[in-house]
DNA sequence: AAATCCGCCAACCGCAAGACT
DNA sequence: TAGTCTTGCGGTTGGCGGATT
C-alpha cells in the first residue's frame, strides 16, 4: 500500500506529525467509515477522522463517502442520456460539476467532471477549437446532441413511427420530471417529459392499448428567440396511423398548455 | 516481450464561504 | 468583530491498466 506523506509546508509537518494517511483507501478504512458513518450520520468530518481511529483528513473522509462508499452512488458507464444532459446543463451553467450532479441521481461531481475532461475536451481538441470557444459550443448543439438523441431513440428500436411537431415559443424545460395529462377529448394516459425524453403510458382499458412511448427532445438556441420543444412517438405494436389520429393540432395545443402552466 | 502511449478515475490541493468561538 | 475551524467546490495530478508500437 502506497503511503504518501506531505512535507513541506506547515500544514503537511502537522500532517505528517500526525501520521495522516494519504493515497488510495484499504478495505479497512473504508469499513470503519462506513460504521462510522452508519451509527453517527454524515458530516461533521474531522469528528469522524479523529474519533474513528482513521488517519485521515476530515477532508479525505468526506470525498471517499460521497464519491465511494455512499449506498446510493451509481457506478458504470454514463449512459446516453446522462450524456446528453450533461451537455445540456453545461451549456447552461458550465463548470458547475455539483450542481450538474444534482440532476443526475447517484453520479458525483467527479464523475461527471472526469467524463467533461476526458471526453468532452478530448472532441475539442479534435476539432481543433477551444472548448469555451462557439465553434464548439455549436458542434455540440447542432451536431453532437441531436446525434445522442438519435442514437436514444434508436436505441428504443420502434416498429412504426409518426412525427408531429409544434412551436412553443418560450417554453423552456428545464431538468426535472414533468406531466401533462392528454386532452381527455382526444386521448387518455399520461405523458411525462423530461428533458431529453418523454414517454407516454395509455390505460389498457382504452381504445389505444398498444404500448406508445415518445422520444421528444428540447432545442433552445440560448437566443432570446426562446425555444422550441419537439415531440415524436411510435408505436410499438403498430396501430401508428390511428394513435397518430391522437396527435391532432389541438391536442398538441392543449400539451403545449400543460406544459407551459408546469414550467 | 518490452517499451511507450493513452484513457480513465480516485484522490489531493487550494480557495472561498459559512459556522463557530 | 476578528480569528479559527469546517465544509464544499472546482482544478489538477498521479497511478493503474489496456492498447499500440
Amino acid at each position: 500500500m502506497d503511503v504518501k506523506v506531505k512535507g513541506g509546508s506547515a500544514t503537511g509537518v502537522r500532517e505528517e506529525e500526525m501520521g495522516i494517511r494519504k493515497g488510495p483507501w484499504t478495505v479497512e478504512e473504508d469499513t470503519i467509515l462506513v460504521n462510522y458513518v452508519a451509527v453517527h450520520g454524515e458530516g461533521r468530518w474531522n469528528s469522524v477522522a479523529r474519533f474513528a481511529g482513521l488517519k485521515r483528513t476530515g477532508k479525505s473522509c468526506r470525498l471517499r463517502w460521497l464519491n465511494y462508499l455512499r449506498p446510493d452512488v451509481r457506478r458504470g458507464n454514463i449512459t446516453l442520456q446522462e450524456q446528453l444532459l450533461i451537455l445540456d446543463l453545461h451549456s447552461r451553467w458550465g463548470n458547475r460539476w455539483s450542481k450538474i450532479a444534482q440532476h443526475l441521481p447517484g453520479r458525483t461531481d467527479n464523475e461527471i467532471k472526469n467524463y467533461w475532461r476526458t471526453r468532452v475536451i478530448k472532441q475539442a481538441k479534435q476539432l481543433n477549437c477551444d472548448v469555451n470557444s462557439k465553434q464548439f459550443r455549436d458542434a455540440m448543439r447542432y451536431v453532437w446532441m441531436p446525434r445522442l438523441l438519435e442514437r436514444i431513440k434508436a436505441a428504443s428500436q420502434p416498429i412504426t413511427s409518426a412525427h408531429k411537431q409544434f412551436d412553443s415559443t418560450g417554453l423552456q424545460l428545464h431538468h426535472q420530471q414533468y406531466t401533462a395529462t392528454l386532452n381527455p377529448n382526444y386521448a387518455c394516459g399520461n405523458l411525462s417529459v423530461s428533458e431529453s425524453s418523454a414517454e407516454i403510458h395509455v390505460p389498457s382499458n382504452s381504445d389505444y392499448s398498444e404500448s406508445c412511448e415518445f422520444s421528444g427532445h428540447h432545442v433552445s438556441d440560448g437566443q432570446e428567440n426562446g425555444s422550441d420543444l419537439s415531440l415524436s412517438f411510435h408505436s410499438q405494436q403498430g396501430g401508428g396511423d390511428s394513435l397518430e389520429n391522437l396527435w391532432n393540432d389541438e391536442n398538441m395545443w392543449f400539451l403545449q398548455q400543460q406544459l407551459c402552466d408546469e414550467l
